[in-house]
DNA sequence: CAACAAAACTAACGACTGTTAGTTTTGTCA
DNA sequence: TGACAAAACTAACAGTCGTTAGTTTTGTTG
């Protein structure tokens, strides 16, 4: 039996190219047949590197998690006013989004297939990452630079605007990625400063 | 063979029920054999009152489409200034949320599983309507009840923040609608004005 | 009650799903 | 070159899917 290696650089392949599929097809839509398809192999192939069709998104999650909480984190200890720290949080998921599309969209949108044991860790973490940007808002309040508002409300505000930039990046129309995040940025920042 | 009418109230009872179903499980993961337990009823016997389960998901996207549009005619033809026109659709935009959220997220997330032909529709109506919206922005930029901002970003803007409202829906930490709107509708109309 | 249609039922079809067992090819070292 | 493991293969499993054909029940109208 093979050993399943925690990191072999084909595993990562398997995963980039389901992370594409699950997105354009969906996750439930994607079977085994089709990744394999696209890798050039047979479905039965895949199972000498990956457990299961269920690990794939389960991994995609899990990376995507780390790479927020890690940016958060550095965030967190950097001493800044919120209003910085914010605009900071919001280039960087405006960067992932444009450099990792396909892992953001489905961490974003498929993670709801996700198996039910796992499922309640990745909303926890996402629980968890939400809290801290909700602090960093009342912490723009209280340090001034930020205009007094519902902090959670704020929260939603921010993360949803930024999502729907998926919308354009799968239809840009003329706009370019720099023109969009700066006009993106200016808005959201607007609405928040005093 | 049964004639399939074109409104009878079981076929209603049907489509609010995939509604729901669709929107808890996803499109591809909620069977016709689901469907039909739901109800009380064989699978088979849905079919004695649709032709299948991919018109389930076009007449609730139609449905959908349909309001909103005729939403967007009214506004346009009442003689106000673009901030008030902005306002009253976002307005409408979180009531349709809250009246009828099931259909509202099957329209908002599950139309790519639309059969080909009738999402090219679907996304025609869709562009339409955004493109209503961009012109009520500029013209709010005009007759000066607006800042000078992107008017396709601040639709995305827009749009993508009510759409982040589903989080809350599914999960109202503490927050009773009321406020919820109230909150959301001042920060993204502070983010317009001048 | 007889007649008729609406709407339920049972049973099955072919296609597709994730996954497994067992076998063969491929590539890398001694 | 011979040995060994990694990674591909073929073939098949049990289960689910949307849908259809044909039959029976239910409910209304004359």
């Amino acid at each position: 039996m093979a050993k399943l290696q925690n990191d072999s650089p084909r595993r990562q392949q398997i995963l980039l190219k389901a992370a594409e599929l699950f997105r354009t097809h969906g996750y439930a839509n994607t079977g085994m047949r089709l990744i394999a398809e696209h890798l050039g192999v047979e479905a039965a192939s895949l199972y000498n590197h990956i457990p299961g069709k269920s690990f794939l998104l389960k991994e995609i999650c899990a990376q995507m998690g780390q790479a927020f909480e890690m940016q958060m984190q550095e965030v967190l200890a950097t001493p800044t006013t919120g209003l910085q720290k914010t605009e900071a949080l919001l280039r960087f998921h405006i960067q992932i989004m444009l450099t990792r599309f396909d892992e953001w969209y489905i961490s974003n949108w498929q993670w709801q297939h996700l198996v039910d044991d796992y499922k309640q860790e990745f909303l926890q973490i996402r629980r968890g990452y939400e809290k801290n940007f909700t602090g960093i808002i009342e912490a723009g309040m209280s340090d001034g630079s930020m205009a007094p508002i519902h902090p959670q409300v704020a929260v939603l505000t921010l993360l949803s605007a930024i999502r729907g930039l998926e919308f354009w990046q799968r239809n840009p129309h003329g706009l370019d990625a720099g023109t969009m995040e700066e006009e993106m940025i200016k808005m959201l920042l607007k609405a928040l400063t005093p």
